[in-house]
DNA sequence: TGATAATTTGTACATCTGTACAAAAGAAAA
DNA sequence: TTTTCTTTTGTACAGATGTACAAATTATCA
């Protein structure tokens, strides 16, 4: 008798959900299908291999997205004000990494979580994934960017975005350190919260001056350090 | 004959190299024997258990890290400049994540990196070891902030504390996107750059307006969102 | 020197790992 | 029904894993 009329997909939402709280090499094939009830065998026999089963975690959410970043990214592009603008843009990338608008519901967060923990313990498999796919959607965003500020170099931008995602990994693999930190003041699992704590930081992170030039002329008097110097920054000229 | 004076040592410094760049449970006790040129008996003769070596990594970096951050938040706290003084403040927290003026040479931001990645594994061995020698420190340097910037809430500079730890680790985990993305214009495993960049991100992010309230007042009159409003960023009142 | 302690080595063992594969069970179509 | 295909099960296996332990080796010190 066929208990569970798709097993495939039990089996993929288990292996999602092991993989991205206890990492790839933690968890077992038998791990596994003990969670989604099935057979160890009845894995290896839709998946082919541990390694398939993970790529094909992969393949089920990198489409839908990305593809949701870019749509939202297009709609913020065009909006006018230059701060709304850039909140759009940020928005655009941090919400569908939160909870994806698929069918997949609330697989968002999990499937970040899991690329956040990936990315930690360097999978091998996950790697050529993420150069290959990922890599265009962050540029699309860092051009969009570049557009709104047009005054700082793309160097500081990319260092700008390496801490958004960052900062969206471990918000998602700790949540619990928030809730502690806060003593119960903030909830860290409040994806709601989060994401709009998240684009306000980040926000006025980009629109930081650059760490070497810009906005030195304007304190140029004042004694300091040689690189980033100290008390230069105001807003933007 | 013992060929390596202080093979105890070797073992650690293999461990850490191992753990750091491939997770726990990737690592086995003969991959850092292998590595250590030592003898996989002696691991345990000196270590008890593979988790007895991951806690003597801890014991081992915890101490002198949190000391120097500590030292450095002191001499920060004393700064006059407003603007000066935050900036100080974050760099005591980031600058000994990167490099740890202990003896041990250059361990600094090999640690961090490990400490990115157990937690990422959710690894519970050093799950407590977090909570408890961690938190002092950081609660320490959120108080300091907290002072600097009266007008946000904690719950707020939780949040943004967050990021940016989030962001130090995904610096060390995967400097190779900084290099990538920027198509070699900037070099992500240069930790001087690194650190600037990080410091001066955060400086911004942690001034921003806090995302309900403080700034509303100013814009009080544009149509928007119910949460941070859209355009509501300015400047500190 | 010789005796005692500290370390290193080699081996062994029970357990877990990913995967293969044949047999059984079920579903779909004739 | 019978036939054919898909899925599930149970078992097996070769290799890796953490750890224990006795023997061998080296260091320390009387």
């Amino acid at each position: 008798m066929t208990r569970n009329p798709n097993m495939r997909e039990a089996i993929l939402s288990a292996a999602e959900s092991l993989f991205s709280t206890r990492g790839f090499n933690a968890v077992s094939i038998r791990d596994i299908a003990l969670e989604a009830g099935a057979n160890p065998g009845s894995v290896t026999y839709h998946f082919k291999s541990k390694d398939g089963l993970l790529l094909e975690i992969y393949k089920r959410h990198c489409g839908p997205m990305n593809k949701r970043r870019i749509e939202l990214l297009v709609a913020a592009r065009r909006v006018r004000d230059v701060q709304d603008r850039l909140e759009a843009i940020v928005r655009a990338y941090v919400q569908p990494a939160f909870s994806s608008s698929s069918d997949l519901a609330g697989g968002g967060a999990r499937f970040t979580r899991l690329r956040a923990v990936m990315s930690a313990e360097g999978n091998a498999v996950v790697g050529r994934i993420i150069a290959e796919i990922f890599d265009d959607t962050t540029n699309a965003f860092i051009e969009a960017i570049e557009q709104s500020l047009p005054h700082l170099p793309r160097k500081t931008l990319v260092w700008r975005s390496q801490f958004l995602l960052g900062a969206l990994y471990y918000t998602l693999v700790n949540p619990e350190r928030v809730t502690r930190l806060s003593r119960g003041e903030a909830d860290g699992a409040d994806m709601a919260e989060a994401i709009e704590q998240l684009v306000s930081a980040t926000v006025a992170s980009l629109q930081a001056p650059d760490i070497n030039g810009e906005a030195a002329a304007e304190s140029a008097a004042k004694a300091g350090a040689r690189k980033a110097p100290a008390g230069s920054r105001s807003r933007n000229p």
